[in-house]
Parts: C-alpha cells; structure tokens; sequence
DNA sequence: TAATATTTGTTATAATATAACACTATGTAA
DNA sequence: TTACATAGTGTTATATTATAACAAATATTA
C-alpha cells in the first residue's frame, strides 16, 4: 500500500518537521529548519515535499503554498482534501467531513469529465478571530 | 454595486486580455502581451489583479497561479468559486452548479468558524484527454 | 554480478510576487 | 475654490517560490 512505503532520510527529516507543526509550514521555512540536519538546497525540500504530496503524508494548501501534515487515512487514497483557512489569523485545518466528501467525490458535471481529485479551501474567521 | 464600479486604465487593459481568453494566464505571460499598451512592470499587473479579483471580474485559479475571467455573476457577490481542471491538458473551466454550491454555501464545520469564501478545484481528465 | 531505477547533492536560474517611495488623478467637503 | 482623503500610477529594487541540469551515490531487480 502507497501510504506504508518506507521513507528516505530527507524525506523522514521533512515529513518529521511538518508533522511536528499543527499549522502549515512554507518550504524554505522547512529548509530553515532542517539546514541542521544536512539539507541544505531548495530542491532537496522540494522534492522530499513532492514525494510526501504523492503518497499523502502532507497536503499543499494551495493559497497559501504552504504544507501541512495529514492525519486523516482515508484522504491519502482518494486525494481529496477540505480545509478551512482563517483569514485573520491564518489558522488552518483539514476538515474531515463524511456527508461532505462523499458528495464532493460523487460529484459529475455535464461535461463528462472524470474526476480524480479535489481541494477544496473554506476561507472566513475562526471563533477566536470572531470574538476580537 | 461593487461589480459595476469603473476601471481605471490599467485595470481595463489588463481585464480585457482576460477576457479575450478562454483559459486562465499567468501573470508575467499577460505582463508580456500588455506591454504594448504601455505597462511595464509587474507590479503595474499584479496591482490590476488582485483588484480585479477582489471585485469578482477574474478570479485566481490557486493551484495554477493563473487567471481567468468570471461569467457568471453571482459568485462576483459570493465569493464561491469552483473549477474542474484537466491534469493532462490543463484546460479549466469554472462550473456554475447551484445545487453544489447551494450546499457549500450553508456548510458549517463543528469549530464554530464563520465562513465568507471557498474555492474548490476538481482535477482530473477532460473528455478529450480520457479518449487519447 | 550487471542492469535499472531512484535518490542525492550541488550550482545556477526561472517564475511568482511584494516593498518602498515619489507622484498623479479623483472624489468629497469645508 | 481650497484642502484633504483615497485610490491608482510608474519605477526600481528585492523577496519568495520553484525548477533545470548534471554528476554521484544508493537501492532494487533480475
Ligand atoms: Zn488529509
Ligand atoms: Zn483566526
Ligand atoms: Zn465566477
Ligand atoms: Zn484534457
């Protein structure tokens, strides 16, 4: 199965640093970050960033170009991701919802197109962001 | 109405070349095709851009970085915003489904977020793509 | 083993986007 | 009319995000 397969050094050292943010993270932030642990160039990021995408270890949300782990097993199959963005504070997280990603996944339009994945980004203020 | 307002010159320019397009452009390709009509920089482009989208005449197709102009007039007021997107050939069109949108537009997650925009990307292959 | 594919490390560069600042046009209200 | 505020312009410089190209190292498989 895809999503066991056995992860390189760079890509662990990555995939290590996202999953240990709860919020997104931008690639040469990472890069900042793992420079200690011997990746020093853009592409070693991006490419251990790109691998992680492909097997869905860590979703790109694409407004923001930023990366963030996923936690959820089932969206690493169908590649179909929903995410909620605050656009004060930029808190962002993957929603996991049952009713609304059948229906998305479902979904046909009359152009007879075939579908094989989604993103989709909700954008609006969190709680914390309504009440100040 | 926000969507009636006038253009200035550069936003007139920069619409119209959008316009003239059935699928979305890059910033610098459409930097290129107006410098003709006397804009020069980037920045001159990208100013007309985020105006135009803030307005609702374009919208930004976020896993592309690219631009393409709004038909429909309702999600000028929404901000609801769907796409289907061809991997192979990258055609893009934007999809108009009052019935989707409709339930998008009355999600409510469980963290209390207040929601004013989405976007949602739909990719995989077009009719002709699946044929060839 | 040899062949094959994947990953790595590296340098350079491309593509996308914004900061800062002086200036100009336009609208509003004393 | 003048004063002020707001939005847009033109420009240079720079920041941010991402990929090309190539040689070397490593892992997979036959
Ligand atoms: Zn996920
Ligand atoms: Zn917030
Ligand atoms: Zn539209
Ligand atoms: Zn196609």
């Amino acid at each position: 199965m895809q999503n066991q397969q056995v992860l390189t050094k760079n890509q662990k050292i990555v995939l290590d640093i996202i999953e240990k943010s709860s919020q997104p993270l931008k690639a040469y932030s990472i890069l900042f970050d793992v420079k200690k642990k011997g990746i020093n160039a853009p592409l070693q990021v991006y490419r251990a960033l790109d691998k992680l995408v492909e097997i869905g270890k860590i979703h790109k949300i694409e407004s923001r170009n930023a990366f963030i782990a996923c936690k959820n097993s089932k969206c690493q199959i169908t590649k179909a991701t929903v995410f909620s963005i605050c656009e004060n504070c930029e808190d962002v997280k993957e929603i996991h919802d049952h009713k609304l990603s059948e229906h998305l996944k479902h979904y046909k339009d009359n152009k007879g197109m075939k579908y094989s994945k989604y993103n989709l980004e909700f954008f609006g203020l969190c709680k914390n962001c309504i009440k100040n």
